[in-house]
DNA sequence: AACTCAATCAACCGCCTGGAT
DNA sequence: GATCCAGGCGGTTGATTGAGT
């Protein structure tokens, strides 16, 4: 037989967390450690599931996690891995560790998808199926097995060109020492989140009006600010780590037009969106806009780099 | 001030995968 | 090898908040 059941679904408390409770959890993590959350429950009194737990843990109250705006970098990144990845959301906030797989799902359906559909609809006009009309999937249909070649060809570039892009080598030349190697580091403080005196900052804060902590770029509850947490640096060090984009985000859309126009294609279907884009005029566009992310590396002193272990992720 | 509608985001649901038995 | 479950993930929902009228 395997494993006796998680939880069973009755006396399961569901809804919104209370303080209360997520002191309880961030107390048990702080001793225990992550991991092992079918316990959680049990050990902690919590009336929650395993599954509670963990997501309460890993979308809020884990440290380091920043919340608030998304800067144009995160912007850009979470546009660049979303067009290589599709909806992996998990596999995209590994480049974004600050930033939890739900805020980032949730920025791009709230954000991210209009903003693209706004450029699309107001750049060029879509046919019946989705794809550009200038595309050369519609003017000339090619079969299955050429289609995953030149995809094959394509995805292939694109990683070499970001690996080359993103090398050591390259990031320690002419690089001012903001990599996003050094970004993406959680911070050294982050220790599990809370000491005592944080539990009762952590508690402090609810006890803030919701209201006026709205829109302030780190929020890590309602009413709670990273200030509580462990890892004061996420407010201050990683904003200010973060390189700010000379172009706004219109202009990286700028670019995309001049590359050329058959290329401008970031029409997605309901269906398409799900899953990686494997359209090839996407492809080439990232691929030429990771080209691009080169030159921009080397010229404003290392704006996107990735660690050893997120290259091989390629 | 009251109401409506849209935007946001925390949390839930259900499926999938890999590991334990 | 088969079965079962925990953990992880993506999609979706629903409560809350803010903007507009």
């Amino acid at each position: 037989m395997g494993r006796p059941p998680c939880c069973d679904k009755s006396g399961v408390k569901k809804g919104p967390w209370t303080p209360e409770e997520d002191i309880l959890l961030v107390s048990y993590i702080q001793e225990h450690g992550p991991g092992n959350w079918r316990s959680v429950p049990t050990n902690t009194g919590l009336l929650r599931c395993s599954k509670s737990c963990r997501l309460r843990w890993t979308n809020y109250l884990r440290p380091g996690i920043k919340r608030g705006n998304f800067t144009d970098h995160e912007e850009k990144m979470i546009i660049h891995l979303q067009a290589l990845l599709g909806n992996r959301w998990a596999a995209i906030a590994s480049y974004l560790p600050q930033r939890t797989d739900n805020d980032i799902k949730n920025y791009w359906n709230t954000h991210l998808k209009k903003k693209l559909k706004k450029l699309q609809t107001s750049t060029q006009p879509q046919s019946r199926d989705g794809f550009s009309s200038s595309s050369s999937m519609v003017s000339e249909p090619i079969s299955r097995g050429q289609w995953e070649r030149r995809l094959q060809t394509d995805i292939h570039t694109a990683k070499q060109a970001l690996y080359e892009a993103l090398s050591p080598e390259k990031l320690n030349s002419g690089n001012s020492g903001s990599s996003l190697t050094e970004l993406m580091k959680p911070p050294a403080s982050a220790t599990y989140a809370s000491s005592t005196e944080n539990i009762s900052k952590l508690l402090e804060g609810w006890m803030r009006n919701r209201p006026e902590n709205k829109g302030e770029t780190t929020q890590v509850s309602p009413g709670t600010t990273t200030d509580t947490m462990s890892s004061n640096q996420s407010k201050s060090e990683f904003n200010n780590n973060g390189i700010e984009l000379a172009e706004a985000f219109e202009s990286v859309f700028g670019n995309f037009e001049s590359f050329d126009s058959s290329n401008s294609d970031l029409s997605m279907s309901p269906d398409e969106e799900s899953k990686p884009n494997l359209n090839m005029p996407q492809l080439s566009l990232l691929e030429k806009w990771l080209f691009d992310e080169v030159s921009m590396t080397q010229g404003n002193g290392g704006e996107v780099t990735l660690d050893d272990e997120q290259i091989n992720f390629f």
